[in-house]
DNA sequence: GCCGTCACCTGTGGGC
DNA sequence: TGCCCACAGGTGACGG
C-alpha cells in the first residue's frame, strides 16, 4: 500500500525511464480511474505531450508536461510499469503509448487509484486547488513543528493515530508508518490527540522523519503487492510492530486492534499511557 | 466544526 | 473441493 516512501520510490524509478518521451496515444480500459475529465478530454490533453518531470506532494504523483499536469494517486495497489510487449494484464487500466515504442501501463488490482488531468495552469495555481491544496505539511517540512501540531491537536478528542493519518495535517504518513512512528514515540495509538504533550509531539516529528528517510533509502515497504516498475522495497524487514507478534524491546505480545477502522499494531507495555483504553 | 461510518474494489484466507 | 464471507485499506461523501 503506497505511502510517501513508496510513492517517492516510484517517482525516482520512473522519471529516468520516461523523461523527454512523448505520448502518442492513450488507451483507457477502466474509465472510473479518471476523475475530473471524460475519456476523450483526458486523451486530448495528453496526446502529443512530453513527460518533463515527475513531482510528488504527499502521496500524490504529479506528471509534468508542457501544457498539462497529470495528478495520480496510487491508493492501495496502484502501480506503473514500462513495457515493450503488447500483452495486457487483467488489472491494467490505463496505457500510454510513447514515441520510444514503449508503453507506460497503470495497473491497479483494486481499482482504487485516481487520475486527474489539468491543462493550461501554472504549478503555483495547481497547488491552490483540490486535491493538492488539501494537504498538510510533510514531516520533512520545517513548518511541521511541535507548535503546528499542538494547534491542530489541542481541541481534538480523536485518537492520535487517526490524526496522524489525516493528510490535511501531515501529508505522507499511512497506516504502516503511523504504527511505526507511534511505537518509536512510545505513544498509545488510542491516546487522545489533545493529550499529547509538546515533548511527545517533537518525538512524533523526529520519528516520522527518521522512519520515512530510512524507508525511502530502502525503496519503501513491500507487504502485499507494492512495486514500481517491478522493484520491491526492503523496509518491511525493518518494521518493528506493524504485522509483528512480539515487541522487539520488551518481548511482550504485540496487540492488534482497530483504530478509526484501521488495523493497528502496538505494544501495550512500551506504548502504555494515561487514558489508554487497553 | 467534529467525528464516525460507509462506499469504492478485488484477492486472499478461514470456516464450513 | 468448492462455496461463502470477512477482511485489508486511502480517501471522499455523508449524516448525526
Amino acid at each position: 500500500m503506497p505511502e510517501l516512501p513508496e510513492v517517492e520510490t516510484v517517482r525516482l524509478t520512473l522519471l529516468p525511464l520516461i523523461k523527454n518521451k512523448k505520448i502518442i496515444s492513450v488507451d483507457i480500459f477502466y474509465e472510473n480511474i479518471i476523475k475530473n475529465a471524460s475519456v476523450l478530454e483526458f486523451k486530448e490533453k495528453l496526446i502529443n505531450q512530453t513527460f518533463l518531470d515527475i513531482l510528488r506532494f504527499g502521496k500524490y504523483l504529479v506528471f509534468v508536461f508542457e501544457n498539462s499536469f497529470l495528478i495520480s494517486h496510487l491508493r492501495m495497489e496502484g502501480k506503473f510499469y514500462l513495457k515493450h510487449n503488447e500483452n495486457k494484464d487483467i488489472h491494467e487500466h490505463v496505457r500510454f503509448y510513447l514515441d520510444s515504442g514503449e508503453t507506460l501501463r497503470y495497473n491497479d488490482v483494486r481499482k482504487f487509484g485516481t487520475m486527474n488531468i489539468f491543462s493550461n495552469i501554472s504549478l503555483t495555481d495547481l497547488l491552490k486547488i483540490k486535491p493538492l491544496n488539501q494537504l498538510g505539511y510533510e514531516p520533512f517540512d520545517p513548518k511541521l513543528n511541535s507548535t503546528y501540531l499542538k494547534n491542530k491537536f489541542k481541541h481534538s478528542n480523536r485518537p492520535i493515530k487517526s490524526m496522524l493519518l489525516d493528510q490535511s495535517i501531515i501529508a505522507g504518513l499511512g497506516n504502516i508508518y503511523v504504527d511505526e512512528v507511534l511505537f518509536l514515540s512510545k505513544i498509545n495509538p488510542l491516546k487522545k490527540a489533545k493529550d499529547i504533550n509538546e515533548e511527545q509531539l517533537q518525538l512524533i516529528i523526529d520519528s516520522s522523519i527518521d522512519t520515512l528517510l530510512k524507508a525511502i533509502k530502502l525503496g519503501g515497504t513491500t507487504i502485499h503487492s507494492f512495486s514500481s516498475d517491478g522493484i520491491s522495497g526492503k523496509f518491511q524487514n525493518e518494521l518493528l510492530v506493524h504485522t509483528k507478534n512480539t515487541c522487539p524491546i520488551c518481548r511482550s505480545n504485540i496487540l492488534k486492534i482497530k483504530v478509526g477502522g484501521r488495523g493497528t499494531y502496538f505494544c501495550p507495555v512500551c506504548q502504555k499511557g494515561k487514558g489508554d483504553a487497553i
